[in-house]
DNA sequence: CAGTATATTGACGTTAACGTAAACGTCAAT
DNA sequence: ATTGACGTTTACGTTAACGTCAATATACTG
């Protein structure tokens, strides 16, 4: 496993641009060390670079990422102040999550409803052309949690 | 419960203002009826608008919870083309939803880790400070899992 | 019936997150 | 010596998702 990257190196391997890449860093979320002119980047940037693509992944804002991203250093070297700050804003993070959790779960619950519609309208489809079996393999979610946001019937569409 | 809504009732319930609404509708996520030139928004599109904010808490662009609120429709109204094409974005919708979910429950693990050494940074601090006691109630989350997201020790920033 | 609240349709402004292109440097290989 | 392949900075362009007026209509309210 290499030790150190090249720009275009994480470009590949992470399916950006590196024109992306420095704009991170422009932002601050990336800090590089330097050969000359040329960024280089070390196994801790490329990690950063992997948490920076998995915060865009659950659609947080780049400052938020940054923020973040900034908790995971604020571990060590904080001051009292700093650290009871950053104690806060991990709860509130937690908490942002928890609700997206309930969101991708509803979610899900309602694609199941969706595909189940779906399958059935194709099965009678299927019965008007004189066709059989076709076994509705429909692979439905493991999700059958019930939240305040899942699609319902009072809320019917 | 009512059946009818204003805009700006809307508005309020959902913490968003009447020019996100109607901007929505500009975007044609929704479509709600009119009484004169005012809108009038039934049971159905508030429940539109709900699932739009759920998408949005998830991230996602206004143009894929356009196509995705569209699949709610159609189940029903459907030829075979259309159908299989909906099956098919279901199971990519699922499969980034569940991609969510493993960014999540990395996320949290990370928040845990965070979480604990900043606990066990303020213990120390309290300890030069002579103080005692003060039970780390870390409350930490339930999500042991690790994925390949998810902060790790070879990771290490 | 006047005044206030709420609605409408433009139209322009703004911010985030890059894309795109220009103009230039550097190094290895032909 | 030149040609790519890769890198750099600077600068302007673009798209999404609204915000912010302004000018105007419609509706309730005392």
């Amino acid at each position: 496993m290499q030790e150190t990257y090249s720009i275009s190196e994480l470009g590949k391997e992470f399916g950006i641009t590196t024109r992306a890449i420095r704009f991170y860093e422009d932002k601050q979320l990336l800090s590089p060390s330097r050969n000359g002119s040329h960024r280089v980047y070390s196994r801790a940037d490329r990690t950063r670079l992997k948490l920076l693509l998995r915060g865009k992944r659950l659609g947080w804002p780049l400052e938020e990422i940054k923020s973040v991203l900034n908790m995971y250093d604020a571990g060590y070297n904080g001051e009292l102040q700093q650290l009871q700050y950053t104690c806060q804003k991990i709860q509130q993070r937690r908490l942002q999550l928890q609700q997206q959790q309930k969101d991708i779960n509803a979610a899900l619950a309602d694609l199941d409803q969706i595909q189940q519609r779906c399958t059935e309208h194709l099965a009678t489809l299927n019965g008007q052309c004189g066709r059989k079996g076709e076994k509705a393999e429909t692979s439905l979610s493991q999700n059958i949690t019930q939240t305040e946001t899942s699609f319902n019937r009072e809320d019917s569409l």
